[in-house]
This record gives C-alpha cells, structure tokens and sequence, in this order.
DNA sequence: GAAATTTATTTTAGACTTAAAACAATATTC
DNA sequence: GAATATTGTTTTAAGTCTAAAATAAATTTC
C-alpha cells in the first residue's frame, strides 16, 4: 500500500457514535452494523451515479440477472433482494424501458415470467462491475484477510440467530 | 433459554446466498453484511407498524431526540441519521404534525432551528425502547458475549475503513 | 370436477428517499 | 462595509419502497 493517505478523517458524527456505554452491546452492535452497512451503500449509490448515472437498485437487479443465466421470476428477485414484490415490478418496468432486461412469458405458469439481461443489459453490467468491485474492495482495505474472514464468519453467525430468533409476526397485541 | 425452537429456519434464498466461491471475499462480505442489515431491518420495522402503529424512519428520528435533551438542529439530525436535509425536512414535519416533537427556532442563528421531543413524543419512544431492545436482543440471542465483542470490534475497524478509503466522489470521467 | 385455497404478479395509496435547485441568513474576504 | 462564499433549511421532481387490495392462474380439497 504505497498511496497517500486521507489528511484526517472527519470525525464522524452518526447515529452509532450518538450511543453511550449505557445502551446494552447488542443494541451498539446493530447500530454499528447499520452505519457501515450504510456507509457503503451511499458510497456506492454516489459512485453509480457518478461514473454510471444509474442507481443501485437498479445495479443490484442487474447483478442478480447475471448470476442467473436462465433469468429469475419476479418473486425470485423479491426474494433475493429482500424487497416487495410490487418494487420489484416498478423496478424492472424501468429497466424494461432502458432496454437493459426482459420479461419472458412462462412456458408452464401463465401467472409467471422470466425476467433476464438482454444483450445491452449485460454489456452495461459488465461494463460496471470491475469498477463495482474495487470500490468495495477499497473501502475495505484497512482489514486484513483474516479480519475478513473472521467477520465474514461472524456474520454468519448472525444471519442464523436473525433467522432463528426472529419476532413473531403479530404477537401482541398492538398497543 | 426455555422456549421451544421454530421447526426448522426455511432456507434463504437472498442476495448473499446467490453469491458463489467465484466471488472475492471483500464482495461476499459486502453481501452478507447488506443481508444482515436488511433482515434486522425489516423485522424491525414490522414489529413498530405490528405493535406500534409506527415506521423505523419515525422511531429512528425519535430515538435520536431522545439522546439529545437539548435537541438537534435539522442538520444534526441528518448526520447522525445519514440520510439527506430534505428527508430530515419531512419526517420532521409528519412528527410535529402527530405532536411528538417540536421545533425550536434557534436563537442565535435565524436558519436554524432545534428539534426536540414533546412530552408526548417522550411518552410514546419511552413505551417503544424496551420492546425495542427486546427484539434486537432476541435477534442477537444466538451470538455468544464473545462473538458480539469481535464482532463489534471488526466491525469498528470496517466503518474506520470506509471513513479512510471510500471512493473519492467524481474522480474519473462518466462513462 | 366444482369450490376453496394458494401462489405470482400487479395495482394502489402513501411514505420515504435522493440529488439538485432555491432561499435565506451567516461568515469571510477584500 | 460591500461583495463573495458558506451554511442551514426547504422545495422540487423523480425514483424507491412498503403494505394491502385486487387479479388471475394454479393447486388442493372435498
């Protein structure tokens, strides 16, 4: 690592420093993870625009199509990117528009279709996802591999416990 | 821990598990911290609309008031939030209108003004927190002392990162 | 196999969110 | 101290997002 360094880095002032000794580790830890996670979401969201002028649902669409060479359905993309099913249509009508995905009709399942990366769609994702790439890997230059792996494993962990322990919907009566 | 487990936690499909041992480590753990963000997220904002008729931009904002008994100008409350003056605006407006906080205009510099709780605004989040904290509990419930420590201690090193070597905005030509 | 249920998607109404422009007031520069 | 720049907030236009209702097509049940 030969570059220069930031001069200082502002000192943050978000809503995890806002936390006192007081507030119990579990709650520190989840507004922890909440400001890194959206730390490098509106990093990301910036550079998408800036270099890219598209936005980062529409990138995280993209991305999933090209995981799926067959294409996804649209509960499928709600599923994977952990949204409702009715964002996920104004979403890929936009994309549609752009000339980016497709819908295909559903050969067995009139309900259904197949949404999949047209020619156009894939040549832009391609065109962005190495630069994608080192953004996320710069902003995580400052962790060593084994700092990597350990949280990769952490979050592992915890992915599980959120699963596992999860509120019941609708227990309790509301208030 | 006494109570019974679920069945058998349905197997995710996200975001993170489309991820294949292709991928860079940085990407993976991108994606696996996004996804945990996103769940704790969403089972969040349920329980507030379930038990307590709310939405977590709502709570988030209270929660921050009540931190800061002398309250926040509308530009605190956006650095601590990390989201833009014009949504602050907003939600600002939808909580004088249900009464739960008020503004101040700031004495000593006519722009500004200071947000703070109202009586009932304090009543409501002091009735939401501990059920709050329940759930984050709850969620965190299968992450031993240690791994929450670590966990919190790599993720300190990660938001140090982020601040350090994000993507410098507008460098290099749009494409 | 008709009726009831479930599943896949869209529509709707409203809230949240952003970036950029506009405004207004303060601070800085000359 | 007038001109310029900066700061704090709101407004605007458009996109993203949700939950709930509506549709429509499967699937299951009797």
């Amino acid at each position: 690592m030969s570059e220069l360094r930031q001069p200082a880095p502002a000192p943050a002032n978000d809503r995890e420093t806002a936390a006192t000794r007081d507030d119990k580790l579990e709650l520190r830890l989840w507004l922890r993870l909440l400001t890194c996670s959206s730390l490098i979401e509106q990093n990301v969201r910036t550079a998408l625009r800036e270099r890219f002028d598209t936005t980062l649902p529409r990138f995280d669409l993209l991305a999933q199509l090209d995981r799926a060479p067959d294409g996804l359905t649209m509960s499928e993309l709600s599923a994977r990117m952990m949204v409702s099913n009715g964002n996920i249509t104004g979403l890929t009508d936009r994309l549609v528009e752009e000339g980016l995905v497709k819908r295909t009709p559903s050969a067995r399942d009139r309900r259904s279709s197949h949404v999949s990366l047209t020619p156009a769609g894939k040549k832009a994702f391609d065109a962005m996802t190495p630069e994608h790439e080192g953004w996320i890997d710069a902003m995580m230059a400052g962790l060593s591999r084994q700092d990597m792996q350990q949280l990769f494993l952490l979050l592992g962990k915890l992915k599980q416990s959120v699963h596992q322990n999860a509120v019941e919907p609708n227990k309790g009566e509301k208030v």
